[in-house]
DNA sequence: AGTCGCCTGGTA
DNA sequence: TACCAGGCGACT
C-alpha cells in the first residue's frame, strides 16, 4: 500500500497512539514475517515500554526503552491498526503485539510481503537506515536532485521510485508528481532540463504534501492507525485513471508498463 | 538496467 | 483464464 503519505499519517497517529504504553506479549501466525524471529523479539520487547514513533522512507519506526526499535514495513498491503483487545480481528491478521490498558497493535497484511523487524541499538539502526536516500521534507535539496538527474539515463519515473536516491515515493505520487510537471515517465533522467528538473523538485513536495493532507490514498487496502480511509483517491491526477480525460487538455490518459508497474500519463501533456 | 519472486485476492 | 495490485530484494 503505503507510500510516504501513508506511513506519515500512520505515524502521526501511532505517536500519539502508543506513547507511553507498555507491551506485554506479540503473537503471529506467519513466524516469517518477524525479523529476526518471533523468539528473539518476544525475549527482547516484552515488558518494554513505548517512547515514540517515527518513519524513514517507508519504514515506521517504534522506538523502545533500552535503545531498541521495532521497524515495520507494510509493503503492498500491510495495515497497523490501534484496537481494543475486544474488537473483531482482520480476516488478514499475521501478528499482535498487546499493550497494557487492553489496547493491541495489529499487523494485517492479506500478500505477507510486510515484516516486523527488530533493530538493536543505534548501530544496528544506522545500518537499517542506511540505504535509503534523502527525504523530501528534510534534506532532499534541489542541488541533490538536479545532479542526480544527470548522474544516469534511467526513465526518471524509476528515478523516483528508487528508495536509495529519494525516499519516500511510490507508484502514485511518481505517476502524479511527474503529471504536475509535465514530464513524460519514460524520459531519460539525464534529458530533463534544468527548468523541468526544478518543476519536477516542486512537483513532488506538492503531491506528497497532498496525500498526506488528505491522509493517503485509499485505493485499494491502506487504512490509517485507527482503521479509517485516507481520500487522496478523490484527487488522483493520473494513477489509475487510463483512458479518462486529462485534467489540463482532455486528451486520454495512457497507460504503459515501466519497471514492470503500471504507468499513467498524459501523452500530449508530459513530453 | 531489466525481470522474477514473494503471496493472496479482485476483476475483466 | 489472464492480468492486475501503494514494494523491494535477488537475480541475471
Amino acid at each position: 500500500m503505503p507510500e510516504l503519505p501513508e506511513v506519515e499519517t500512520i505515524k502521526r497517529d501511532l505517536a500519539k497512539l502508543l506513547a507511553g504504553k507498555k507491551i506485554f506479549n506479540i503473537s503471529t501466525n506467519t513466524p516469517k514475517q518477524i525479523r529476526p524471529s518471533l523468539k528473539t523479539v518476544k525475549k527482547n520487547i516484552i515488558g518494554k515500554k513505548i517512547k515514540g514513533v517515527k518513519r524513514r522512507a517507508k519504514l515506521l519506526l517504534i522506538f523502545l526503552e533500552d535503545n531498541l526499535v521495532l521497524g515495520v514495513h507494510l509493503k503492498m498491503t500491510g495495515q497497523l491498526f490501534f484496537k481494543k483487545n475486544t474488537e473483531p480481528k482482520n480476516k488478514h491478521q499475521r501478528a499482535v503485539i498487546t499493550l497494557s490498558e487492553g489496547k493491541e497493535l495489529r499487523f494485517n497484511d492479506l500478500r505477507k510481503f510486510g515484516y516486523l523487524q527488530l533493530i538493536k541499538g543505534k548501530k544496528e539502526l544506522d545500518s537499517t537506515l542506511e540505504k535509503y536516500g534523502p527525504e523530501p521534507f528534510l534534506d532532499l535539496d534541489f542541488v541533490y536532485f538536479k545532479k542526480l538527474l544527470t548522474s544516469t539515463s534511467r526513465a526518471i519515473k524509476i528515478v523516483l521510485m528508487d528508495q536509495s536516491k529519494i525516499s519516500g515515493i511510490g507508484n502514485i505520487y511518481a505517476n502524479d508528481a511527474l503529471f504536475l510537471a509535465r514530464v513524460n515517465p519514460a524520459k531519460p533522467a539525464n534529458k530533463i532540463t534544468a527548468g523541468k528538473a526544478k518543476k519536477l523538485y516542486n512537483s513532488i513536495h506538492q503531491v506528497l504534501k497532498a496525500g498526506i493532507r488528505f491522509r493517503g490514498a485509499s485505493d485499494q487496502s491502506y487504512l490509517d492507525a485507527l482503521g479509517q480511509k485516507g481520500s487522496y483517491q478523490d484527487h488522483f491526477l493520473t494513477y489509475k485513471r487510463a483512458g479518462e480525460k486529462c485534467f489540463n487538455c482532455g486528451a486520454k490518459i495512457k497507460r504503459i508498463k515501466l519497471g514492470g508497474r503500471g504507468t499513467f500519463y498524459c501523452p500530449i501533456c508530459q513530453k
